[in-house]
DNA sequence: TGATTCATACCAACTGGTTGGTATGTTCGG
DNA sequence: CCGAACATACCAACCAGTTGGTATGAATCA
């Protein structure tokens, strides 16, 4: 018989509920993802489940800790950060989140996105948990957009660089929704292009207004 | 004894449902909300539920279809259409999406924006009708946007009207996730102000730049 | 007019399957 | 041989949907 669980090894269960966790509830939801069907993708049974969280909305809190974890790592590594420009930095960051979103939606959509939405009021650990990934890794962003405020002498008060890297991740966020809604990544990419023209304009425009 | 629900008048059952349909699920969300949930809200039975919709994934799409028809309604109404110049209208428009932003969370979010996350894979039906109020709310901007264009001689193809309609509505949707993860309107206001000034660089650095 | 018919609107009680969670094991590494 | 890491069996509450009715009002016709 086909063994498609290669020998599911003994202190795995926590990492592999946290894996079909991250899967699953992108492409269902987290109300609608039972705990039998995380059970069954991960190949363990509910004893181990309840054996390591204490309810489903533990679950749901270690579940957003972990993408934290694993889209900081992903992101610390990622080839963005290399011009010396900061201004090219930021940019270089639209344009790796842009080229993430190809192949099946669930795979490249926002799993603590997903979450806030659903359970903002009736999970707020959840909910915290949730924030917390957005807010930081929104807050990582924040050194280059300072200092391609500093190195373009931006000196206006509109906009913080904190709001701005706030604001890349609605329009991420918003981009997921519009292609969840139509089934298609166009209007995700549409919309990580109008916010690195954005991004253009704003340092561009400052750039002639300040000369 | 008080009696808060004043005599359910007979015929009002649909409507009722749909109504509270609209405040149930962009509370806790689609999977979350129970028909129970809806009958209890809306003051009637399950009988009257199932005469009206076959199952709970047709009122999800009556839902959606009741949303699209009240929310166009309001808008057309809405005083932002007052102003000669079209980009004015735009910006106005811009303005009037930012005025709706106070009290309860749940009052001023999208429910086809909510609803589509959750079931976007899981019941086709319901996506497609939150992505026909979503894409039809958008193209009303069309007009405004392409008549801007044209009084401010931008020609470039590097976005379209329908491009930037949509791409407005991902960045309100995206306002309202970032709101509902840091369980507050800033996130939602200080985007939308991201989204005015976006609008305003686009048409003022081309300006410029045709001169 | 007023009795009959019929369709629509609604209701209360029920059902079979599902759900999150528990109680009670068994296995295995150190 | 002990405790952490699992598995099995089970349960009470809950869920979407059904059943079998009743109330109401509009049309029909004697």
């Amino acid at each position: 018989m086909s063994n498609l669980k290669p020998t599911p090894k003994r202190g795995m269960a926590r990492t592999r509920l946290l894996e079909a966790a991250r899967d699953v509830i992108r492409q269902k939801g987290y109300s609608a993802t039972t705990v039998d069907d995380l059970c069954n993708a991960a190949g363990v049974t509910k004893g181990a489940f309840f054996h390591h969280f204490k309810s489903k909305e533990d679950l749901g809190v270690a579940a957003a800790d972990y993408w934290a974890e694993t889209t900081s790592a992903l992101f610390a590594s990622a080839p963005y950060h290399a011009p010396d420009d900061p201004l090219a930095r930021v940019l270089a960051y639209v344009t790796f989140r842009k080229s993430i979103i190809e192949g099946e939606l669930a795979e490249w959509t926002c799993l603590v996105g997903t979450m806030s939405q659903e359970v903002y009021q009736t999970a707020p650990a959840i909910r915290e948990a949730c924030a917390a990934s957005i807010l930081g890794h929104a807050a990582t962003l924040v050194p280059d957009i300072e200092a391609a405020r500093a190195a373009y002498g931006i000196t206006t008060t509109d906009w913080t660089a904190a709001s701005l890297a706030r604001h890349t991740q609605a329009v991420l966020q918003g981009a997921f929704i519009l292609a969840k809604a139509t089934n298609s990544q166009e209007a995700a990419l549409e919309s990580v292009d109008h916010l690195r023209r954005y991004i253009e304009l704003l340092f561009n425009a400052d750039r002639k207004a300040s000369t």
